[in-house]
DNA sequence: TTTGGCATGTAATCCGTTACATGATTAG
DNA sequence: CTAATCATGTAACGGATTACATGCCAAA
């Protein structure tokens, strides 16, 4: 027999929480506002759905661990006869959002499931992925669409407005939005067969 | 006390595993000829990282998995001194790649957290912004530099090279990456103090 | 001889999604 | 009345990352 005592593993050096993004996100979100968890998906999806997400099912467990840790408060709003967990950030809470947007930004590796089916595109029929590629042309044509509808309504917003930041990320996503087409475009052209 | 029984959870349906997109990646690559999982990591680093990734610590449990159903075999390669698992697709693995290329794209929602730090701007000091998306745009240069290297190399491949795709995938690539620094110039003018 | 690359793997943990479960309120 | 929306939460699971652990081989 080997020895064991070789093999016992040794106590494991914690290694620092990767920090879920999702607690920072809430954190930014409150502290334009009390909010409820419903209220945070809501804007979640209205608002910043072309670069960020969240899910319900996250984000409740987040709000109470937050909760916990001090970094908002919870309070049931009595205004409404519905049932509403309101939640506030506090100034710990508000502390840690400005260190972390003092932080460097963290970059996540990308994943196109598009491009990846491009990439194995010698293992299909070309017709498959022309029809992969419109239909990706299709959704981001339509996303570009609102997105310049709402840059639209905010070109008249100045610099110092509260809104010059959604402003900026409605460009990024604009510009985004525009480059995926023109590539699309290009493939379409390139892998159309009649040529 | 509340009764129970009513509280007995009732067997799960089990839902449609939403499948690791990890498995086709593999696929896909190994669809080109035996590799081991150092070489597939190697070539997701070198070929396909700027829309796709694989960490290492991945790939093995699932190749592992993918031997059990039958997708590839594993061989012991016998040509290299060192240990070297070398894995081949099977024909089951094959047409598990060609019916998942023939799905429809799942869109995977992005999580850019420079925009959300944009976004968050009000929150800190826009010198603080400023040096993101300096940072961010000199990343995004960088990395346009290197595809548009790597797309002159393949300027010349024709329609019926295997290249061509991954000539598409790098297009892609640059168009993006373009987009990503027009916006940054167009936010660092926005966000510049002097104006 | 030591550093770095090759090479495989496990452990711990976490982040996040989907589905389930429940119920009130409001608009048509 | 009924469907949609508001609203909160849990359960189960799975995908993936990072750190740990180990060791060979080649080159400087």
């Amino acid at each position: 027999m080997a020895p064991l005592a070789s093999r016992r593993p040794r106590p494991r050096a914690v290694s620092a929480p990767p920090a879920s993004r999702t607690r920072y996100a809430i954190l930014g979100l409150l502290a334009d506002g009390p909010r409820s968890g419903y209220d945070i998906k809501k804007e979640v999806g209205e608002r910043i759905a072309h670069f960020w997400n969240e899910s319900l099912g996250n984000l409740y467990p987040v709000l109470r661990a937050m909760t916990e840790d001090g970094l908002v408060t919870r309070s049931d709003d009595a205004r409404s006869a519905r049932a509403r967990a309101v939640y506030r950030i506090t100034p710990a809470g508000r502390r840690r959002l400005e260190a972390w947007l003092r932080e460097p930004v963290v970059a996540s590796p990308p994943r196109l499931e598009i491009l990846l089916k491009v990439y194995f595109g010698a293992h299909t029929d070309p017709a498959v992925l022309i029809a992969h590629v419109a239909a990706y042309r299709a959704e981001r044509a339509s996303q570009l669409a609102m997105l310049e509808r709402v840059h639209h309504e905010l070109r008249a917003t100045g610099r110092s407005s509260g809104l010059r930041y959604l402003r900026l990320t409605v460009a990024a996503g604009v510009h985004a939005a525009k480059a995926a087409i023109a590539w699309c475009d290009e493939a379409l052209a390139e892998l159309d067969p009649r040529t």
